[in-house]
DNA sequence: TGAAAATATGAACAAATGCTCATATATTAT
DNA sequence: ATAATATATGAGCATTTGTTCATATTTTCA
């Protein structure tokens, strides 16, 4: 979209639009993935389920961080936790995560390469 | 996705979570999505263009709030701005943050509807 | 030119955020 | 039982964030 063109939006998104339980949701999720460490975090689950401390290696924070954000992650609905011996499991629990982060790389992947000249 | 079930992730989105840039870019996007407020003013403009009092009007904030919000906007290059006499009118420059509402407030109407019973 | 209307902006401040540190809990192996 | 490993969690803290208030700036109209 570019100079004044608008985007038409589906009469069930504006019915969304008008309930604020449904904003309010869709904002907590964007939130989730605003933060760096849970965008990798997110990111790296997106390819495959992986403990805590593989994740703390792959985010390069320390391994209290990572269960912090985990945390985060789990109470709003984001991942899932399963013990496996010592170690606990995270994996995606949303199919919609995936596929915002791919629109939203799509969207940064161009911003930068504009950006850079 | 449910129940160990994997995403697979494509190659080029592979590629992008390689590069800090993109990733922080991509989080920056997320991040504007964020707030009630910036949502609410973004939906509106996926809608229609429209000038500072008419946001104000659907946000139910202070002029200075709007104001401040929308600096942000196009700081990131979400919205742009022409003139119009004393008006000055927003709209959307990125054709990715109406693709990404949609999808945020789909995962949001469902969340809301499970919890909600 | 001067007043009114619309918008922008800087300073200040309370609230939220993300991290670290210390410590608790849970599981396995000796 | 004890030690070692993996994870979770509360408190504290520095930083960031979103707002308000006061004040600029810009445009129109009398």
């Amino acid at each position: 979209m570019r100079e004044g063109h608008t985007v038409e939006v589906d009469e069930l998104i504006e019915s969304y639009l008008s309930n604020e339980d449904i904003v309010y949701e869709a904002t907590q999720i964007f939130d989730a993935l605003s933060d760096y460490t849970r965008f990798q975090i997110l990111s790296a689950l997106c390819v495959e389920s992986k403990s805590v401390s593989e994740l703390k290696d792959i985010c390069h924070v320390t391994q209290s961080a990572i269960s912090h954000q985990l945390r985060l992650l789990r109470d709003r609905g984001l991942v899932f936790a399963r013990r496996e011996g010592q170690r606990v499991i995270y994996a995606l629990s949303d199919e919609h995560v995936a596929t915002l982060m791919r629109v939203g790389l799509e969207h940064a992947a161009e911003a930068v390469s504009v950006e850079g000249e």
